[in-house]
DNA sequence: GCAGTCACG
DNA sequence: ACGTACGTGACTGCG
């Protein structure tokens, strides 16, 4: 954990433990190899006893000749204030809030499967007819071939290995041919049971009936959790049919769960960091900003502007903060090159700051070698000037995003940190369950149900000072589904 | 073990 | 001229 502040996990060059091993001239078996199963996964359990006693002493003793070298590492890039404060203090409430783990309703589960593999084998099979022989609709090579070649579909985009046969690039074909809608069905009903029923349900505890994740605190570049086995931060919730799957997360009997959101959380991250005058005045007067900046985009007044102006105003905004092309806007939304090139410069004329940001960050990168969030996270880019154009530019994507999201991740963490302190101090029975990067999800017992709504709301939307007022959103039900915030 | 796909913020 | 939005994890097929 504790050097994982320090490099780019995952992404370049060796972290920062192998670092240290490689300069210490230490190199670890794993135990598999000890014991010469292979690859093949077994329990610790099935490990002879001294050879899992060497194993565990080994972990201890690499463990602390790692520290004073990490530390020092830390200390140089002036990293012990954010570990101190936020990573190591937030590591035993992650601990807690695995350990209490989230109640899921089995019975359900057990129905939707049910329910979900009769309409995958209806799927199946008016697929096959339409094509007139079986084949394995989840080999994109397969369908591809079935597609382009046999059905002579128009193809779109490739990938190395031949056809792209993503949902886009199916949806571009709608009408064309009857499989398509058979087949995108198919797609979403396989993904809801393979990865969501079955998968909850086999990482269930059967005893206890919850699920316990593992919230990863050294993984994302950008300072934020993420969480496998089961990744509790990707449950569906766009289509009505994926959002089902929430009502399977339930609380104990005489709790409810209660969801609490940062509103437009990036956004106002944003708006401090840039000053921007006129994203400030909207968060501070408590206006709706994806109306007002569709307003100023479509160059109508604000009480014109309807749903849909709203959307593509929503979506102009994250284009722009993440630094999308007008190619990439065009793609994603539907419009041309040019409308969408359009729309990003009357974006920056509106928010004339942001661009001043996005200069200022990209210097930082290139004469620092890295950029820094609010709270001194840092994130690490080599030399941009050797790399190739397109390489280049992706680099100053992340460069751009990384101060908003690691900020955002920052300040969820500080508010989690205060919130666990105040449940414990207090003695609640309310216990943190869950973060998914912008939300907190809580199992509340009834009787400080309101107490609690309080409380959490305070410590959340008081976590830290800035620019424009912060805002936490709440929702309460017997499950996610109900509990489930709008937006 | 990689590639493609798709679920989320 | 180039490829085209940031950050993740799980599942399936295939060499």
């Amino acid at each position: 954990m504790l050097g994982a502040y320090l490099t780019d996990p995952g992404r370049r060059g060796l972290g920062l433990k192998d670092q240290v091993f490689q300069r210490l001239g230490i190199v670890m078996t794993p135990i598999s190899q000890l014991i010469g199963t292979g690859s093949k996964m077994i329990s610790m359990a099935q490990v002879p006893i001294r050879l899992a006693a060497d194993y565990a002493g080994a972990d201890a003793d690499m463990t602390l000749r790692l520290v004073e070298p990490i530390k020092s590492e830390l200390r140089r890039h002036s990293l012990m204030n954010l570990y101190n404060s936020i990573e190591l203090p937030l590591l035993p409430v992650l601990l807690k809030m695995e350990m209490y783990g989230v109640a899921l309703d089995a019975a359900f589960l057990a129905e939707l499967e049910r329910t979900l593999a009769e309409q995958i084998r209806v799927l199946e099979h008016e697929i096959y007819d339409t094509v007139g022989h079986h084949f394995n609709i989840n080999s994109t090579k397969q369908l591809g071939d079935i597609l382009f070649g046999e059905l002579k579909l128009p193809s779109g985009r490739k990938t190395k290995t031949g056809y792209s046969v993503s949902a886009d690039v199916i949806e571009s074909l709608r009408g064309k041919h009857p499989m398509v809608d058979y087949l995108l069905e198919y797609r979403q009903l396989t993904k809801l049971k393979s990865t969501y029923v079955d998968g909850l349900l086999a990482l269930m505890d059967p005893l206890t009936g919850r699920v316990h994740t593992s919230f990863n605190q050294t993984v994302a570049s950008s300072g934020r959790l993420s969480s496998s086995n089961p990744n509790l931060q990707n449950i569906p919730v766009r289509t009505e049919v994926g959002r089902q799957i929430r009502r399977a997360f339930i609380a104990d009997p005489s709790f409810v769960l209660l969801t609490a959101d940062y509103s437009q959380f990036e956004l106002r991250i944003l708006a401090h960091i840039t000053h921007e005058p006129r994203l400030v005045e909207a968060f501070s007067k408590g206006e709706d900003i994806h109306t007002i900046t569709a307003a100023s985009l479509f160059n109508i007044p604000v009480a014109e502007v309807t749903k849909g102006q709203r959307r593509l105003a929503k979506t102009v905004v994250y284009a722009v903060l993440y630094g999308q092309s007008a190619f990439g806007l065009a793609q994603i939304t539907g419009m041309s090159n040019s409308e969408a090139s359009e729309f990003i410069k009357r974006y920056h004329e509106t928010f004339p700051n942001i661009k001043g940001y996005v200069d200022s960050t990209l210097n930082q990168a290139r004469i620092q070698g890295y950029v820094n969030t609010l709270f001194g996270r840092k994130r690490f880019f080599p030399e941009m000037r050797t790399l190739a154009f397109n390489e280049r530019l992706a680099l100053e994507r992340e460069a751009i995003n990384m101060p908003i999201q690691g900020g955002n991740a920052d300040l969820i963490k500080i508010a989690m940190i205060r919130i666990q302190n105040e449940l414990e101090k207090r003695k609640l029975k309310t216990r943190m369950i869950l973060q998914v990067h912008d939300e907190l999800v809580f199992e509340v017992a009834v009787e400080e149900l309101e107490r609690v709504k309080r409380l959490i709301k305070g410590m959340m939307e008081g976590v830290a000072r800035l620019d424009v007022p912060i805002k936490v959103e709440m929702k309460v039900g017997r499950n996610w589904y109900e509990a489930e915030p709008m937006e």
